[in-house]
DNA sequence: CTACAGCTTAAACACTCGTTCAAACTCGTG
DNA sequence: CACGAGTTTGAACGAGTGTTTAAGCTGTAG
């Protein structure tokens, strides 16, 4: 009796894009809601409700709750990832592979998902999931901290403790969620110019080197 | 009958420092919960079990869990109110103004409260707690934003948008308490001191200015 | 039209957690 | 010792919320 549980549990209805989409919608819905209220604070419903749907449906689309923090985690981190992976080995000075993953950085939180690495507690994932996201971004922290080293040692960068320098880029950009406001004055693109400038133009405080060639 | 609510409502046990100390005790361990949990996902028996108190307790210092997140909020950003009015008039040079801004505020994340005016979920005040708390908050944000001004007039600060790089500085410096590591490697003097290091003495960028002579 | 897969819903359940309160305890003072 | 203010307790409650489930809806293929 009991049909063996339909094999594979049925599997994600990420088939036609409708239901991708479908998924992507609920993820920005949540991204939002756990932005703005933190993970706990936020209720299923609330997401739901965002959507027009009621929140049964969302458990057609994820496990659980958790399952659609961890979603949004692996959705950014995945971007970040990819894009670190391309970035890291073009032949362009450190500085300027820098610039360009803070402004992807910054598109992300502000245009796409506003879903961030550190912002979005993390620690409310439990074990499996934790372990994996954990993995995820230690492999960015060190892409980036491997960018300042190498910028350092072409005497790009001032001398400094690299892990520290990333720590100081990640907080700055991560937070930019927290007080962004769409109806302000400033585009995400200006942001993103901002940030980078200061993040990294200056980091150049040799004389004579790279600062002075910027825009 | 009901002899009119013991007038003042019981005033805050404040009186002998006994008191005071046992609300500062709650205080710790609630921004420690709250920085760990966030504030919905932090338990008030979570908070009352570390003190070796039963939740019931908390309710004879605190009129509920909001007052308690308040009381934290409050308490950061007195001291660095206290800090700011000090600093801002003192005749010395704005990046070092900034340097002991940022330094204390490292100080306090991480060997006082570990709390913070954005990472403890401020927005789950509710009206009128709230606005105390952000009006105290954009005191201090004005503050740094004049002070970097101030750099940026006496040209030992390259210029920039200064709204952009004190939101830059104060979220490197608030999300610290999210990675720091009590057992980790470093002390907070050194972490205070690679921080200060890299978001002021990076800005001065002008060509033979200060920036040389540091250290 | 019928059948059926995909999707949505409403209601119900189980559980956690913030808050209240009357009773009990502690300890310095008279 | 007895009193009482200050402090703590444990139990109880009630509201909110994550999750389950069986039934219902929709549109497409036969």
């Amino acid at each position: 009796m009991e049909p063996k549980r339909t094999r594979a549990r049925r599997k994600s209805p990420v088939r036609g894009s409708a239901a991708g989409n479908r998924r992507i919608a609920i993820l920005k819905s949540a991204a939002s809601a756990f932005r703005r209220r933190g993970y706990h604070g936020a209720s299923v419903d609330e997401i739901a409700s965002a959507l027009a749907m009621t929140k049964g449906s969302l458990y057609y689309y994820f496990r659980n709750k958790e399952d659609i923090l961890y979603a949004c985690h692996e959705y950014s981190l995945d971007f970040l990832l990819h894009l670190m992976r391309e970035v890291r080995d073009e032949p362009i000075p450190a500085d300027q592979k820098l610039r360009k993953l803070i402004l992807a950085f910054v598109h992300l939180i502000l245009d796409e998902l506003q879903a961030t690495a550190l912002t979005l507690d993390p620690e409310a994932l439990s074990s499996p999931l934790l372990e994996k996201a954990i993995a995820k971004r230690d492999e960015f922290d060190r892409g980036m901290r491997a960018i300042i080293q190498e910028g350092m040692d072409a005497d790009i960068f001032a001398p400094g403790d690299p892990k520290m320098i990333e720590f100081a880029i990640m907080g700055a950009v991560n937070l930019i969620s927290k007080w962004f406001d769409p109806a302000g004055p400033m585009t995400s693109q200006q942001i993103g110019d901002a940030f980078a400038n200061y993040l990294v133009g200056q980091l150049a405080a040799r004389p004579g080197v790279a600062a002075a060639m910027r825009r």
